[in-house]
DNA sequence: AGGCTGGATAACGCAAGCGTTAGTTACAAT
DNA sequence: ATTGTAACTAACGCTTGCGTTATCCAGCCT
């Protein structure tokens, strides 16, 4: 469809608050949240985790699970390290999995034009080192979940966690 | 990779604010500034039109569109409606049109998870009317731009644009 | 020229989210 | 039992963004 035509077709619907966008966005309102899932995605589970490597503060950490486990996105598992009580740990659902696109496609586009150099990380195929793209497209393809994908470190990002305060 | 094989590796890096999820989240801040992408992806260019169709306050688009402009995703373009003076209309640059993927994958999951029966739009390819998806792999594969894509509404949505308040 | 119209922005009070600090809870250690 | 500790969370001032109102500005119209 021709952009013109998608314009005179914009004036015939309202489709309000029913955008589904719109409603995504009321769910992911706060970066914080977002962050959460993105770390989520890198394999942090645990509360102080998230704290340090977001770099926000706890009570805004503990928000944003609250509202990601109410929107289903995250859910607590227990665990319990020897001589310890148990705990809550936090894994992403499936809805929460479903979210790879979304997260991939703003590191695609930030990669492309916010960074300078090399991007920080890389994502490729687990088996292969293709490099995976998110992609819109009618053909019908093997797509990946998150466990096909590897995630690789650009060098220069390198730090030594205990090294650098 | 395995899922606590990247929680392992996890520890090893900090890339801080380099992350281009964070940046890109910087920019596209606050949920006007989405809604204003949307709208220039269903093909609003006009200031009002985008106030209206958003359901925010004039100074709220006049905010985002500063911002976008200053990201470089809109330019403004003049225009000439006969008998008025020059204005402008605000169209996704190429970077713009490279957040399809972002936007259409937010779309995508708010389908699944937060729509109860059929989505409001579908996104299907122009000339053969098969669904349009987005997709997270590393297989080469025919992508679709935005002018190959059709947006269909669901007429359970149409509404009379002048009839109802 | 001077009024008028409509697009766009500045000014300001309000609400929502963030970080700091302080508190609560549930267990281990003693 | 009592103390200690680590994981969260509530309470509160502050910053930021939103909406309302008022203003500006450029050009058509008479």
């Amino acid at each position: 469809m021709e952009f013109e035509e998608r314009l005179r077709d914009r004036d015939a619907w309202s489709i309000g608050d029913g955008c589904s966008a719109g409603r995504v966005l009321d769910l992911l309102s706060t970066k914080t949240v977002f962050l959460v899932v993105r770390e989520c995605f890198y394999g942090t589970t645990r509360f102080d985790d998230f704290v340090t490597r977001i770099g926000a503060s706890a009570p805004a950490v503990s928000r944003a699970l609250k509202q990601l486990k109410a929107a289903g996105i995250v859910a607590p598992v227990v665990y319990r390290e020897p001589g310890s009580r148990a705990r809550d740990e936090y894994r992403l659902t499936e809805a929460g999995e479903d979210l790879l696109p979304v997260f991939l496609s703003l590191i695609q586009w930030g990669d492309t034009y916010l960074q300078e150099g090399r991007p920080p990380l890389s994502f490729v195929e687990a088996g292969t080192g293709r490099p995976i793209r998110v992609r819109v497209t009618a053909e019908p393809t093997p797509e990946a979940t998150c466990d096909d994908i590897e995630i690789r470190l650009n060098p220069a990002w390198r730090r030594d966690w205990q090294g650098s305060p």
